[in-house]
DNA sequence: CGGAATCCCGGATGATACTG
DNA sequence: CAGTATCATCCGGGATTCCG
């Protein structure tokens, strides 16, 4: 059994997923991963599925795991914020490497299709 | 935009995470990994918090996705179960790999307890 | 611009009992 | 032994509206 920030995983695998499992966040991480510093905006921009509700709170909780860092550079409206990995969010680059990677590999080797 | 056995999916890493995503199945396939094969009280007592009928359900759907292998020795009870990787499925071994290692590096860098 | 508030649904997961 | 059946629950995620 492992213990991590208070919560229990029967598996060093699922302590992983337990924090970016989900739906959105390795897209998310994808995106910092590839482009850097992304705005929310320019997050939205590549990922045009996901609802600001949804993207606002995988952003809130992988900040509060440590993996992602907001800035903001303004106090009063229009905002800016931007997001980027930290030092420790950027250990996981191989691991969102590999599965990005896998996608791609799956894709061609079963005659997926990329539109 | 991804297709995929007609799923869509907005992103190569969140094709990977519709395949192995999900509370379970990566840990299911960890260990199909280090055991080879297990037959079926064998993976539940390498997990002992699932459900008999989680562990069913995922294992199916690993199935149907072609990642896992189903053989039957038994037509009459007491079954005999066994389970491990397709040739597909291996591909997926070093996606996990760097799951679980991270899942362990984690562990050590952020204070985490194994218990 | 970058969210927060509210309401809601459905699928994923769990508990328990039963069966070929 | 290896599941299935049934019912309950939980929470990720969506739709919409509003705010500093």
């Amino acid at each position: 059994m492992y213990k991590f920030k208070g919560k229990e995983y029967p598996c060093c695998a699922s302590l992983t997923m337990g924090l970016i499992g989900g739906k959105w966040k390795t897209v998310i991480l994808y995106h910092l991963m590839v482009g850097g510093t992304l705005r929310y905006n320019e997050l939205r921009k590549e990922m045009p599925t996901v609802t600001e509700r949804t993207l606002s709170l995988q952003l809130k909780t992988l900040e509060e795991d440590g993996i992602v860092k907001r800035k903001v550079y303004t106090s009063k409206p229009p905002l800016k914020v931007e997001y980027s990995l930290t030092d420790f969010g950027k250990t996981l680059i191989p691991v969102v490497q590999s599965i990005a990677d896998w996608g791609d590999f799956a894709i061609k080797e079963k005659q997926g299709v990329v539109v």
